[in-house]
DNA sequence: CGTTTGATTGACACGAGTCAACACCAGTGG
DNA sequence: CCACTGGTGTTGACTCGTGTCAATCAAACG
């Protein structure tokens, strides 16, 4: 496993948790040669026992549900450096599935390594207690937008959300991001009708906020965007606890 | 502490990971004397760093957001029996705040021992942890909720699973539970209007579902009422990995 | 008793869903 | 090279679920 294609998790864990290089080289003696996965494949389905952890490295990935209406909810984005199913070691089994969104580069850790990680080391324990923690708090803040803003600020804060995550781990150019997906996609993510996804993207771009072409998305106004989203990036806790702020604090700010 | 308080938290653990005798005494040992908590009031604001871990032993308590607009979003009801804030020893600062329902007895965890009992004790970490997933498991099925079921689904669903989480912590009568809150509460819990929380009320009265009354809810038809909700307990994680299965799996069933 | 808080009801407004038509593009195959 | 296809984006007309506002009622309470 070449450390490159890790660097995004490994960026990511920082923020939360000062990781020594030993520390870094265990993680990473710890996940296997990746696979390529084509758009539109479950990596696991509900019900799944699998025995191993998954971890992306490039593409986008989504956690879902299918209601027996056959719809669909979509649940988290799976950027690269996003592990996708930690919790299956200790729940047995996934209560829901996890697909990909585009072409992805996927790396496994075996569910005896993480054993392994958790148990004798202490700094990747808590590493990935918080990595596992924030993602829950990216839920928790998803179910605010869904239950009390307009889908129109339910948008701004899910592409405001993105941009900042993509820097958490390195992989944001400035201003913008890869999004290779259709409305559709985002229509399942956000909880409304494709159509009225349409009506916001034009609407978000008429305001002058955002370019959204050739499967990727552009913020050309991240402060009104944010504002308008009614984002604040508290709760992806960039900010560590018991050492100095590093650069990223500042830049992505509030 | 005596254990009879602390009884519907044992009860909960249980499910996902046998424990010991010893386990449990060491666990029950961790927990001080409770306090006396009004309702209406808070036990921890956002951007709170508590240096211990709150435990519902009695009433009502929720998780919660403000919102900028002054509306508010709950997040997660938290019955006798709930860890409000394990997380907070990883994360550092609280990015929600969590407030009584109802009046509530309420014990706490000194984190130095929460960690303690974490690396001391393999069971108890596990147990702890497995609280943790299924708490975010329920958060997933919220966000679904919100996402895909209307009104009426979603209400019916909300009654659903506390019923259930009731009977997993054995402080459920046969099919009634204690509810003691107001339908503005349900509004912002569900994310609609109280307005149409009492419409849905009332459309649950006349489908012959439910009664709501003296602060107790009482299912009348669970079959139906789990029907109109879509409600599956898959994601609640009822039944055991490793183990054969106790009667409360067959007795909430499906 | 007034006062207050919550439940209930009806009228109306509005955001979002639905349906349908069309444009556009990438592939595909004749 | 062109017709054909299927998936996606775009638009408009219309419907419907839910929000909003306001009035009334019931119950709790000092």
């Amino acid at each position: 496993m070449d450390h490159h294609s890790v660097q995004p998790l490994i960026n990511k864990l920082q923020i939360g948790v000062r990781l020594s290089g030993p520390d870094v080289t265990v993680l990473v003696g710890a996940i296997t040669t990746p696979a390529l996965i084509p758009a539109g494949m479950d990596l696991i389905e509900e019900g799944d026992r699998p025995d191993r952890v998954h971890l992306i490295l490039e593409g986008l990935a989504c956690r879902y549900k299918l209601l027996s209406d056959g719809t669909r909810q979509i649940l988290a984005w799976l950027i690269p450096g996003d592990i996708c199913d930690l919790h299956v070691a200790v729940l047995g089994e996934m209560d829901h599935a996890i697909g990909t969104l585009s072409p992805c580069r996927v790396a496994y850790i075996a569910r005896a390594d993480v054993e392994g990680l958790i148990h004798c080391n202490a700094a990747l324990n808590r590493a990935l207690w918080w990595n596992t923690l924030v993602d829950e708090a990216i839920l928790r803040e998803w179910l605010v937008g869904m239950g009390r803003r307009s889908a129109l600020a339910q948008t701004a804060h899910l592409f405001s959300e993105l941009l900042v995550r993509f820097r958490m781990t390195g992989d944001a150019e400035r201003d913008s991001y890869p999004l290779p997906i259709t409305q559709i996609t985002l229509a399942d993510t956000l909880g409304i009708s494709p159509v009225h996804v349409n009506r916001m993207l034009q609407s978000l771009r008429n305001k002058g906020l955002i370019r959204f072409e050739h499967g990727a998305l552009t913020v050309l106004d991240e402060a009104e965007l944010f504002k308008v989203g009614d984002f604040s990036p508290r709760y992806l806790h960039l900010i560590k606890r018991d050492s100095n702020h590093d650069k990223l604090d500042s830049k992505i700010g509030d």
